[in-house]
DNA sequence: CAGTGAGCGAGCTTCCGCTTGACTT
């Protein structure tokens, strides 16, 4: 019924990327319209009941309100075209959204075009438009059991949390098991117990002075079987006894996929997760790079034709080597090409900023080199015997290994960066040595070694091995990582680490030298750590859904929806076998599990006996001294980096001793303590935060003056013009300047913040008066409602504190009463049952 | 900003996967 004015369109293609339809349409001429459906259209409604269980788990579709718009415009379109073709991606979820779009747009999925491609070139797109398919609804249902599925397991246990452990929190087939990775490799780091060895290392020298370094091939438990090692050495001669020259090659590795673009931009740019996807984000709408969430190692031919001319110009030929590379991936779906440029004829791109052209460097970079060739290596090892002044004893062999790069291939481009879990063996170029040859000592020492903790991960490292297991995808791995944050089971942090002594023997020029040496251990940057919050709640899904937090659930699940997408099980069916058991389980876990606190009794106070208690609190972990019951308890929070399940007795109690007094400076007293925004000192009627490097318990007057001072330095940098003889100064802060008069931060006028120069003190009255008079000062005006409230009760007496802890303890009673009247109406449910 | 942590109880929270803007600060 179109109006006869509007134009008709021959063909309608539908992909999901705007960004994709605007380069499709170029390749395709006149006849083709292309339009995106910006991802999926449809989905189960937020809230309410979006499956009907009880009729073979028949979902409910609905369009969201921020859909409504794009399917408006995709129905006007479709009305108005003659063929419609859907080209969403070859994958479990663009099968459905196609499948969406044909009951959104009332098309026949039985007769509507369906077409695929994995690559965005014109060829590909031509290819594809000659031979289209038919919706494959088998896939399509793959897809609606993964969402079901999802939708049930997410929806039945995040109640259950509310429940028995914290209103808001959140569980799901893949948050909670990335939560689980974190909290166990942190209780690994827990129970880790270091050991040494003390490892010995020679620096020797030729006859024409050329060094090289050699380690003992074995190593001491003690220093001093170091000591007699070395004693040994005195006098000794050193000879090569062996030399062994094996031929290697490296590899390059692969094109990125989301996962390694995030994980070397991690490692190499220090960017995170969601940065990575940002800045990628930007790459490809402006038409540098490829798509940017695949798991496809892929490169289209018209790719490799360009990177083939690209190394010959560059390198020369011999620098060439075509290669086909395979995904390693379980799941992967393989929609789309490797991340890669557009086009190779440029690294440097005029107009990117410098975070967006050292992402897009690297991407060209890892490319190019990926159709390079192997790197040729030469490894020498020398074995160096040491013969002692005393024949009669043998020692340890030393054993120096050296690289040599004969040719270096797709080095010359691009070198992987590694994980700190992964050892990389310092090499060395070796000077030509013979057999017999004897070698001179300049030195050589043996050095207490320790054992290090298993790695904590980073963000990158989450998502490499998420990967591994299968579990989660492209889209989802930066939005998962911010979930886990979100619900505060996680929290990426940096944490300083701590001194530690060890031990170094030292032989040169004929005498052995023994010192003490220190090293800071345990240095973190940016990792992520559990939260007692994490820790429980883990705990709690292993103890009564240990199959949904497994970490091979998804992958089983997995090789059911592949059933279901090759015909050989109803989706239906999969659910039918799924749910009772699993629904069952959660109805038994609301009727029995206690609620969660963690709660641990550590021991008496020694003071006053009372029971010392470390449990979660509504605003965190804490420990208390004296039981619920007790009208008198203290209570104070668990400091950064202790964690309810480890923290002593002894640390329980330090935690009582703040507010700390820190003696007077300048005649005013200095008082130490952790506020609602954390630790702070404060030194007459002036607060200042303290950084993570100074603790309130432990900081000593010294230091409180350092901070004082070094926060006076920081201000007096701050201030751009002090007005003399008013209160008013200007400060230059993050955004711009700012007018500061009596501890009060004031903004400025556009027109003022550009040139604070011009401002007269009249300008300074002025904007204090309007300051003080606008409702900014809101805060102000609460506190003194507040306090007239207290005043203005019945038996005002002048100490308002004492005011409240009446109204306190009253409160208490009573709660205390209806709580246990609680408990016993709980008991008395429980025995009917 | 800087000394909370209980509990009453309405109405709310929550999953995974596919896509971009349209909004402040």
């Amino acid at each position: 019924m179109s109006n006869e004015n509007t134009p008709t369109i021959k063909n309608l293609l539908i992909v999901e990327s705007p960004t994709k339809a605007k380069t499709i349409g170029k390749f395709l001429g006149k006849d083709f319209s292309v339009a995106a459906s910006m991802g999926h259209i449809r989905d189960l409604p937020k809230n309410g009941k979006a499956v009907d269980i009880e009729n073979g788990f028949i979902p409910q579709y609905v369009v969201p309100p921020e859909k409504t718009k794009v399917v408006a415009e995709l129905k006007k379109l479709a009305q108005q075209a003659e063929k419609v073709w859907l080209a969403t991606d070859e994958d479990r979820e663009g099968e459905a959204i196609s499948w969406h779009l044909t009951q959104v747009l009332g098309l026949d999925p039985e007769t509507t075009n369906r077409i695929v491609f994995h690559e965005i070139t014109q060829a590909a797109i031509q290819k594809a438009i000659a031979q289209p398919r038919k919706l494959d609804m088998d896939l399509v249902e793959a897809q609606q059991a993964r969402r079901v599925l999802d939708r049930l397991v997410g929806f039945e246990i995040s109640p259950l949390l509310w429940k028995k452990v914290k209103a808001g929190l959140s569980a799901g087939r893949v948050q909670s098991v990335a939560v689980r990775l974190i909290v166990e490799r942190e209780r690994e780091i827990m129970n880790f117990k270091s050991t040494y060895q003390f490892k010995v290392q020679a620096e020797l020298f030729t006859e024409n002075n050329i060094p090289l370094k050699a380690e003992l091939k074995e190593k001491f438990n003690e220093s001093s079987e170091a000591l007699t090692f070395l004693n040994h050495c005195i006098g000794a001669t050193y000879k090569v006894v062996n030399l062994e020259v094996k031929p290697g090659k490296r590899t390059p590795p692969a094109p990125f996929t989301t996962s390694t673009l995030q994980q070397e931009a991690a490692r190499k740019l220090g960017y995170s997760v969601a940065q990575t996807m940002r800045l990628a984000q930007s790459l490809y709408e402006n038409g540098h790079i490829t798509y940017m969430r695949t798991d496809s190692v892929t490169l289209s031919e018209q790719a490799l034709d360009a990177i083939a001319q690209t190394i010959k110009t560059n390198f020369g030929a011999h620098y060439y080597q075509h290669r086909i590379y395979k995904t390693k991936v379980a799941n992967a779906q393989e929609a789309h090409e490797a991340i890669r440029p557009t086009d190779f004829s440029q690294i440097q791109i005029p107009g990117l900023d410098s975070a967006e052209q050292k992402l897009y460097e690297l991407i060209w970079k890892r490319t190019v080199a990926s159709q390079m060739a192997d790197a040729q290596i030469e490894k020498t090892i020398a074995t160096i015997a040491i013969l002692p002044t005393n024949q009669e004893i043998t020692l340890p062999q030393l054993v120096a290994s050296g690289e040599v790069i004969k040719f270096d291939g797709f080095l010359k481009l691009y070198i992987e960066s590694k994980d700190e879990d992964e050892e990389d063996a310092d090499s060395q170029a070796l000077p030509p040595l013979l057999i017999n040859q004897i070698l001179y000592l300049k030195k050589m020492t043996a050095t207490q070694r320790f054992t290090k903790h298993p790695p904590r991960y980073t963000e990158a490292t989450l998502v490499k091995k998420l990967e591994e297991l299968g579990i989660g995808r492209p889209s989802t791995y930066a939005p998962t990582i911010s979930t886990i944050q979100k619900r505060q089971y996680v929290v990426k942090e940096s944490r300083e680490g701590v001194k530690r002594a060890y031990q170094v023997l030292t032989l040169e020029r004929d005498k052995i030298t023994q010192e003490e040496k220190y090293e800071t251990t345990g240095t973190e940057k940016n990792k992520l750590f559990p939260t007692d919050l994490g820790m429980l709640v883990t705990d709690f899904l292993k103890l009564y859904f240990a199959d949904i937090v497994d970490y091979s659930f998804t992958a089983k699940v997995e090789e059911e929806f592949d059933e279901i997408s090759h015909g050989r099980l109803k989706w239906n069916q999969m659910l039918k076998n799924f749910y009772p058991p699993f629904h069952q389980k959660v109805e038994e876990t609301e009727q029995n599990a206690e609620r969660v606190a963690g709660e641990r009794i550590l021991g008496a106070d020694p003071k006053t006996g009372k029971p010392v208690i470390a449990r979660l609190g509504k605003y965190g972990p804490l420990v208390q001294i004296g039981d619920s019951e007790d009208q008198d308890k203290k209570f104070a929070s668990l400091l950064p980096g202790q964690h309810l399940e480890t923290i002593t007795l002894e640390e329980a109690l330090a935690l009582f001793e703040l507010p700390r007094k820190l003696g007077t400076f300048e005649d005013q007293e200095i008082v130490a303590s952790i506020g609602r925004f954390g630790p702070y000192i404060r030194h007459g009627d002036k607060f200042i935060s303290l950084g993570k490097e100074l603790s309130p318990y432990t900081i000593t007057q010294e230091q409180a003056i350092e901070v004082i001072l070094a926060k006076r330095k920081a201000d007096a940098e701050k201030v751009i013009r002090v007005f003399e003889g008013t209160p008013f100064s200007l400060m230059k802060g993050r955004w711009g300047a700012y007018l500061s008069a009596e501890g009060n931060t004031i903004a400025l006028p556009k027109a003022m913040k550009q040139n604070p120069e011009t401002i007269t003190v009249e300008d300074c009255q002025k904007l204090y008066e309007e300051y003080l008079a606008s409702p900014k000062s809101k805060r102000k005006a609460k506190t003194v409602n507040k306090k007239e409230e207290i005043s203005q009760s019945p038996s005002a007496d002048n100490s308002s504190s004492g005011e409240a802890k009446v109204k306190k303890t009253k409160t208490k009673k009573a709660t205390n009463n209806s709580s246990t009247e609680n408990q016993e109406k709980k008991k008395a449910k429980n025995a009917k049952k």
